[in-house]
Parts: structure tokens; C-alpha cells; sequence
DNA sequence: AATATTTGACCAAT
DNA sequence: ATTGGTCAAATATT
């Protein structure tokens, strides 16, 4: 029990100075991006530092001793077959085949630990690849939850998932929670293959959507960007946000931890995006 | 053809 | 029983 209570301490401490780390690494992120050496080498190294960071706490929160139970809650989700009887066909081909019977269809495990943060931003887009796979009307809310999944989830075995929702107060902005980091290999910059989410209509407007008072400082190319000219010299990747709040940044999962201070209520009024917020044009095509 | 979205059904958690 | 998250067949898109 004190051996117990002590790794348990040494735990928090441990988890307590990465997330600092990772704060301070988003901090130096923010910083550079000021001053336009955001997209450098530099830049590169902190994102990687960061994401560095993010991947520790993530595996260091996932992790739980587990005595006796088998480990089958976090990773199976779709794979895990889930007959009771033990009946165990091929978990690959067994998603295809119930018919109109009263199959095991959403039969599933629910994800119970996960890095989890959200944020809240007039963009929808990041630089991951999402497929699109649920959408939910929530009580007492007035917009639709839709769900998304990391394209990669079936090739590469990426678990990262996120869930948009429009903001009441706020409809141009979208409440994204992301759940689980990506192990897909994306490359940094990901060439030519980077399909653009489609939204529907449930969660975009079809108006275009900008929103120039919730758009901070923070990025100065932002505001001249061309929208839809695209020559063909033109990059796609046009501008880049990164400044996550640390405060902000985990915050759902590591206040049950740390109990860190209710700090939702700042996140109103600010511009907060995704670390991997990369804006491109849907170009060509 | 493959690949993405829509949508009701299904399941876990409450 | 209700609610939210996921699955997968049907459908749409490329």
C-alpha cells in the first residue's frame, strides 16, 4: 500500500513535468511562429519535440497495471470479436457478413483512456486524413455530433478519432474533440494525397464560412489569403496554426488528475486550433 | 472500380 | 430506459 501509494506519486510527478514540457515546447512553438520561423527547421524540431511530449503522456496515461483482467478494452475495438459464446469466427470478415439478422452489429468496446483535448475553431480541417463514420443528434444541443475516424484506422492501425460539433454560441465555430493520437505515418507535409474532409451540411453551413473577429493575431498571412485564385504555383499549404493553450491542452483528461483548475471558461473568445492545424486549399482536383 | 458519406440499428454506459 | 459512440448496408461520389 505505500509502495503502492508511492509509485502512484511518482507517477503524477513524472506526468507533471511532461505536461510541462509539453506546454513549454508548445510555448517555444508559438513563439517562432510569431516570428515567421515557424515553418522552418526550427519549427519542424519543436513539432516534433511536442508531439514527442503529447505520445509519452499519452502511452504514460494509458497505462495501468491491470491485474487480473485481460487487456482487451482499449486497443480491440473493431477487432475484438465480441461473441459472447466464444464463438470467435475471423474477426477480419466477420464485420461483412450479418445480414438483416440480429447480428452482433456495433458491437464494439468503448475506448475508456485516451489522450483527449479539445478545441474549438472556425476550421475543420487538420492535417490528418478523417472519414467521416457516425453523426448524432445530443440532448439539449442544437447542432449534430459527427464522428470521424482517422482514414488509416484499417491500414495502419490508427486510433485517432475526433468528434465536431457546432458551437451554440458560436455556430461558425466548431467544438473538435480529439480523441487518441495518430500512428499513422503521415509524412510531415504529406505530398499530394491529403483528401479534404467533406462536412455535411449537418455540421457546415454551406454559406462560407470566416469569422475574422474570432481569428486572433496570431497569424499574419492568414488574412490575405486568396481564397480559390490557386495558380498553379501556389502551394497549398497555406498558412499554419499552432498555438494551443497548454492550460487548455489536455485538459479534460489530466484535470481528473492533477486537478488542474476549471479553466474552461477562457477558452471562450479564443482562437485555439489543433497542434496539427495545417488550412489547405482544396486546389485542382 | 474503389472510396467516401449517410443513416438507422446496435451496444455500452449511465 | 435513455443517451452517446460505433458499425455497416445502402447510397453517393470520384
Amino acid at each position: 500500500m505505500d509502495i503502492v501509494s508511492n509509485n502512484k506519486a511518482i507517477m503524477l510527478k513524472v506526468m507533471d513535468q511532461l505536461v510541462q514540457g509539453h506546454e513549454l515546447a508548445t510555448k517555444l512553438q508559438q513563439l517562432l511562429s510569431q516570428h515567421g520561423s515557424g515553418r522552418g527547421a526550427a519549427g519542424d524540431l519543436v513539432a516534433k519535440i511536442s508531439a514527442s511530449f503529447s505520445d509519452t503522456i499519452s502511452d504514460l496515461d494509458s497505462f495501468e497495471p491491470i491485474p487480473s483482467s485481460l487487456f482487451t478494452a482499449v486497443e480491440g475495438s473493431q477487432n475484438a470479436s465480441c461473441n459472447n459464446d466464444g464463438k470467435l469466427e475471423d474477426s477480419v470478415d466477420s464485420r461483412k457478413r450479418l445480414g438483416p439478422v440480429k447480428g452482433k452489429r456495433g458491437c464494439y468496446k468503448r475506448k475508456k483512456r485516451a489522450d483527449t483535448w479539445t478545441v474549438e475553431s472556425t476550421l475543420l480541417e487538420d492535417a490528418f486524413s478523417w472519414r467521416k463514420y457516425g453523426k448524432k443528434e445530443i440532448l439539449n444541443a442544437k447542432f449534430p455530433r459527427s464522428y470521424f475516424r482517422c482514414t488509416h484506422k484499417y491500414t495502419q492501425g490508427c486510433k485517432a478519432t475526433k468528434q465536431v460539433q457546432k458551437l451554440e454560441l458560436e455556430p461558425r465555430m466548431f467544438s473538435i474533440t480529439y480523441i487518441g493520437n495518430h500512428t499513422c505515418d503521415t509524412d510531415e507535409v504529406t505530398p499530394n494525397i491529403n483528401p479534404c474532409v467533406h462536412h455535411d451540411d449537418g455540421i457546415m453551413d454551406s454559406e462560407e464560412f470566416k469569422c475574422p473577429s474570432l481569428r486572433t493575431s496570431m497569424n499574419e498571412e492568414e488574412d490575405n489569403h486568396h481564397h480559390g485564385s490557386s495558380t498553379e504555383s501556389d502551394l497549398q499549404l497555406v498558412w499554419q496554426e499552432m498555438l494551443v493553450f497548454g492550460e487548455e491542452h489536455n485538459h479534460h483528461h489530466h484535470e481528473a488528475i492533477y486537478g488542474c483548475g476549471e479553466t474552461s471558461a477562457s477558452i471562450y473568445g479564443l482562437d485555439t486550433t489543433d497542434l496539427w492545424s495545417w488550412q489547405r486549399f482544396p486546389v485542382q482536383r
